[in-house]
DNA sequence: GTAAAAGTTTGCAGCGGCTGCAAGTACGGC
DNA sequence: GCCGTACTTGCAGCCGCTGCAAACTTTTAC
């Protein structure tokens, strides 16, 4: 329902616009409350008071329905790869062009909290979400390449592309399902310091026999 | 009474385990040949010479037939990474954890290559990869925070467990695409080497302009 | 050796996801 | 008001997948 953008959208932009809002806000709440296998698309399309045929003129899948909306990551994450000044080293470079994408979470705070929930709790859902990310490693691989000068089928470029988006997504998950209020970029930023610094040194010093949990290293972002 | 299957199986094990392989290398040569979406259930158990519904008998899914052999991290993540000397630093343990799937893989190489190229040809195989991970991974995650001291709940056992998995899922994909014979061990160690290390080390130091693809070698982390 | 038990295969009926096609209906421009 | 375009809908149909119950095969027990 939220329009945020409006430069001059027909009636006709708006109605669809507005379908889709509500095909995905069923979707989620039937999901959330019943469980993915207990939803057919009849129901969505029901909630929605569109025909079931209509809702695939709006989604390939019924899953397309749930992680469907637009994606972080969306536009190009080459060209904002490649926008960030090159001096700048990558990791830092990488959190700068997703950055867009953090904030455009957090300000959707309850919705993204609702649709990671929704994943967490339908294991299936974590594949797509991981096949969305798919697209958009693929051009942060070139990127990558281009901005150390390796060329783009060496491992490293795929190396950082794969990791960056797995260390993106655990943070959103964890984001998601912890308790405290810890901010989405605040727990992206720790894990992009893991990833630019290394388990080895990130981790504690291996306790041989402490139990004592000490203290998280982490200090190093905080 | 458990292992030793080929020393006492039954007669009708035998022609199980025998459908079984028969339906997955039959599903394997065609969606190699034809693509996922031009094979149908049908044509699998009619090339394995068994009837459709035998088909769900041995799977789960149409996708299952493709990646559920016995799977890498098989039998528990979580014992065999405590198993490894507590002495051991993190990413080494990790990478011992993970040796004999390393080595089970290279053992049936031909195998595998048509396997993973399967999977590289017909993306949503991916995300299916990444989600048979993942039970593995949620081991990990426990065992991780053993060896650290850490609770569980905190990010950076997640973080190793997930990168870890797409460390090893990336240097598989690589080892499968390349046309150079490295061997899968040495990438997966150089994969490694980044984990450990950190994408901020691994890089060569970010060449301005420079137009020299700098050698590849993991022994960029002095 | 035979009969019961246990395990497998198969056909059948049926749901649900998904698609192409051919109306029907609402919208926007004129 | 009229027309072309775009969106919606129903319909027919393929395919993935499941439960059920009837064969059929192997194993076990007597």
């Amino acid at each position: 329902m939220v329009e945020t953008e409006a430069a001059a959208p027909t009636r006709r932009d708006r109605k669809k616009q507005q379908t889709r809002a509500a095909l995905m806000a069923a979707a989620l709440r039937l999901v959330d409350e019943r469980g993915l296998d207990h939803v057919t698309v009849e129901d969505i399309s029901e909630a929605a008071d569109v025909s079931p045929r209509t809702f695939f003129n709006y989604f390939a899948t019924k899953d397309d329905a749930l992680l469907g909306g637009p994606l972080p990551h969306g536009p190009s994450m080459h060209d904002r790869l490649l926008a960030v000044p090159s001096g700048v080293a990558l990791v830092p470079a990488l959190l700068e062009a997703i950055s867009a994408d953090i904030a455009e979470i957090q300000d959707q705070r309850d919705f993204w909290l609702l649709r990671l929930r929704v994943i967490k709790d339908n294991p299936s859902l974590v594949s797509m979400l991981v096949a969305r990310g798919e697209c958009a490693e693929a051009e942060t691989i070139v990127a990558v390449a281009a901005r150390t000068g390796l060329p783009a089928d060496d491992l490293f470029p795929q190396l950082a592309a794969t990791l960056t988006g797995a260390a993106f997504r655990t943070a959103m998950m964890r984001w998601a399902t912890a308790g405290d209020g810890r901010d989405l970029l605040d727990l992206v930023r720790e894990a992009f310091a893991v990833l630019a610094e290394g388990l080895a040194r990130s981790a504690p010093p291996a306790p041989t026999h402490d139990a004592t949990p000490a203290p998280t290293h982490e200090k190093v972002l905080r």
